[in-house]
RNA sequence: GGGUCGGUAGCUCAGCGGCAGAGCACGGGGCUUUUAACCCUUUGGUCGUGGGUUCGAGUCCCACCCGACCCA
């Protein structure tokens, strides 16, 4: 044992140890992994092309298919055998017996182990309890599987192993097979929706020189060649808007972002974000066409406006309500009035009993902001628009005409979490000139979210933006809603985790 | 950052001061329509890590690591 120390330990065990013993006898009669087997038919169409028939039918008329998937399930009974193989759509049975097979083929069959991937071909029936089943002539072992499956019956349980061993969770576990179908067909019919109203995708940069287009901490890296700092970035925002400048009046990008903070329950530090800018258009019409948007998908993907998160009854086909935010406070804390909800020293008297920090120079909005944060985020459960968020903490949405001190901006709410964030864009160079000045105030006093100046962007600007209506829709977030899971990390397929050692 | 709960065989879990256990999986045997097949049988362990208390520690105490949840 001494002398393998420095080396890295091989991971065995006996069963693991017995797997090998067979792979190497596989490798001396055959190739032991090939790759000339090819299947003409998925469980799933089988069952649903062939459930119904009778076997009479079935019988008459032999239908040969060849299927191929791992093996989940093995019944051994002398001279027969059923096995239940998975692929990507579902399970077929086949059923192996040395009349048929062939009592070699048979008793390779009874070495093969759970988790091996078998390559069948046979002819369809359907077994007297009533299942569909592959009536095997040949099967043949594409691929050894050396490690032992989960167990079979619960699958695997712990949290940890299905975070870290995503394709374990996967193998055993049709709930989070369907989670990810789920998410898979959401970003897809996101997509069909915007193509379909004339947008076009556009990937722009993950690594910024400046990063911009949220208040959030960046990732740093490094580029050798270049000897230069970047960032990975927080938004694709700033670039999105220059692509409008450029004449892409109606853009969208679905992709990642990055922010360095905390992991929650509703936190990864990659997340994908949907974004999209239309041309000509407001805040209005993005509230709109938000409402369309999440009803249109919730229809395709799981064919009804009618979802359950957590035990909450939602219906996306009520029309969202649309409320300040001191409306929404008072919606659900009537005891406010709105002397007191103007009323800076009550609202700063009243965050210190809650023990939320505020800085001596924040305005009016930010303080009700921050009270409606604490007070009021987290029973929003129907969906609901909360609008007119102060223009301290939107450096770059647009003033609102009547009233400067806020933006023409909402954030989208649904089962207590922010689903979404729109405004109408600040295309005025000189007012995002000023704004960007004023984060800079704030980074230089200690704000690690404070935005960085970017001269480009201003730059750009000064080219000219038209009215512009923009908006970020957190994906992951999305997808909890319409999945029911509580967690991000459940609609993350591999979440971020500390090193496992 | 604080609190609560958890980490025991490949997996799912018991055991909570006195010989390290079960089911599944794996190995051997039986069984030609099974359904988590069944019956008989053999293996398989650094009890997260490191200290401590004790005649004796998965078990009690302390610290740390990893995870889940709650709070900030």
């Amino acid at each position: 044992m001494g002398e393998l120390e420095d080396k890295p330990q091989q991971d065995t065990n006996q069963i693991i140890e017995e797997r090998r013993a067979k792979l190497a006898a596989l490798r001396e009669v055959d190739n032991a992994f090939p790759n000339d087997f090819r299947r003409n038919s998925l469980a799933l169409d089988l069952h649903k092309k062939y459930d119904e028939q009778s076997n009479d039918i079935l019988e008459a008329n032999p239908i040969t298919v060849r299927v191929a998937g791992r093996m989940m399930l093995k019944r051994v009974m002398g001279k027969a055998s059923f096995a239940t193989i998975q692929d990507m759509s579902g399970h077929i049975q086949l059923y192996i017996t040395n009349d048929i097979a062939g009592e070699s083929t048979h008793a390779k069959f009874k070495h093969y182990d759970l988790g091996d991937i078998l390559g069948a071909q046979g002819t369809l029936f359907i077994t007297k309890t009533g299942e569909l089943s592959v009536r095997t002539t040949s099967l043949r072992l594409l691929t050894k599987s050396l490690r032992p499956l989960p167990e079979k019956f619960h699958g695997l349980i712990d949290q940890e192993q299905k975070y870290r061993q995503r394709y374990l969770d996967l193998i055993t576990n049709e709930d989070t097979r369907k989670v990810f179908v789920v998410r898979s067909k959401i970003i897809q019919s996101i997509r069909d929706f915007f193509v379909n109203r004339g947008y076009l995708e556009a990937e722009t940069p993950m690594m910024h020189p400046i990063p911009g287009g949220a208040t959030a901490r960046p990732f740093t890296t490094h580029h050798n060649a270049l000897d230069m700092n970047l960032y990975l970035r927080v938004a694709p925002e700033l670039y999105l808007k220059r692509l409008v400048i450029g004449g892409m009046e109606k853009v969208f990008e679905i992709n990642r972002s990055f922010r360095n903070e905390g992991i929650s329950i509703r936190h990864n530090p990659e997340f994908t974000m949907l974004e999209f800018y239309e041309a000509y258009q407001d805040h209005i019409y993005l509230m709109d066409l938000t409402e369309t948007m999440l009803r249109d998908i919730a229809v395709k993907v799981l064919g009804t406006t009618k979802i359950s998160y957590q035990g909450h009854k939602i219906d996306l086909a009520h029309p969202f309500s649309r409320l300040s935010i001191t409306q929404a406070i008072q919606k659900f804390h009537p005891e406010y009035t709105d002397a007191q909800l103007n009323d800076r020293t009550f609202l700063i008297s009243k965050l210190q009993s809650l023990n939320i920090i505020h800085k001596p120079d924040d305005g009016i909005g930010v303080l009700q902001l921050s009270l409606f944060d604490e007070t009021t985020e987290h029973l929003l459960m129907d969906p609901i628009f909360i609008v007119d968020y102060p223009a301290d903490v939107s450096p770059l949405a647009r003033r609102n005409d009547k009233n400067p001190e806020i933006t023409d901006r909402f954030e989208l709410y649904i089962a207590g979490r922010e689903i979404a964030n729109g405004f109408s864009e600040l295309n005025d160079p000189e007012d995002q000139n000023t704004r960007f000045l004023v984060q800079l105030l704030a980074k230089e006093s200690g704000d690690a979210e404070a935005m960085h100046y970017d001269a480009d962007y201003i730059r750009a600007l000064e080219h000219g933006l038209p009215p512009t209506a923009g908006e970020g829709i957190g994906i992951d977030r999305l997808v909890m809603l319409l999945t029911d899971s509580p967690s991000i990390r459940d609609v993350i397929l591999f979440p971020q985790l500390r090193r496992e050692d």
